[in-house]
DNA sequence: TTCAATAGTTCATAAGTTCCGAACAAAGGA
DNA sequence: TCCTTTGTTCGGAACTTATGAACTATTGAA
């Protein structure tokens, strides 16, 4: 087994297709959602318990592999750990309103529980 | 075989998930945008052909189904077709800027090409 | 009323994707 | 060096999606 390079698409050859794939899965989304609300980056295993659910933590690498390479966060490795920030601002850029728009949606359905 | 009603759900049932899942397929974002541009109901036999790819029927029809289900659109049998039209308007109402983001995103992608 | 045409659905299965435990890697500290 | 912590990779099981063949349902013509 080796460690492969993290993968950061360039924000030019990030897709819809992508990003919507990447948050219609609900704990993806709720990572994403937790990444952007705080002010510095998260590392992966504070997410191995989200919204009362225990993940894998084979399963939640993958969860960051696919929030990664759809272009949604970046990580980086810091000592042992990972670092993941949103890419908001650039992302915002390539398709103004579309991750406000779902995080508020989101945040609506959220409330309505 | 039997054929079963064409099920819709209640707005307020529809989810996030399952719009942006029904929306990051190809197929599906390009049949769905078509239906929204248009003003008249569309019939899923127009999409047999789209973006030069040609689509089984029995795969066209799966895909009506998924965005039936989401919540996206809203078909209708009307004789031996089927005339599909979106829920923008509730749509709206539920999840503000949501779908509009979506579609101006795909819009955006399809230009840099 | 019977037949054929048209539009779409269902079913079975093949192909593809996702989940998750076990083994591994990489970094840091004792 | 060896242990601990954090995350990745691998492989198989479970799930999802795509598609051809067979079907249903409606319409219109004979």
């Amino acid at each position: 087994m080796q460690v492969r390079p993290l993968v950061h698409p360039k924000i030019e050859d990030v897709t819809v297709e992508g990003i919507l794939h990447a948050l219609s899965d609900p704990v993806r989304a709720a990572i994403f959602v937790e990444i952007a609300q705080g002010d510095c980056a998260k590392k992966c295993s504070e997410f191995l318990s989200i919204h009362e659910r225990q993940i894998p933590k084979s399963t939640l690498s993958q969860h960051f592999k696919i929030l990664r390479e759809a272009g949604l966060i970046h990580s980086e490795r810091n000592g042992v750990e990972m670092r993941n920030r949103t890419r908001c601002k650039e992302l915002q850029k390539r398709f103004p309103g579309l991750v406000k728009a779902i995080l508020n949606a989101h945040r609506i359905q959220q409330e309505g529980r």
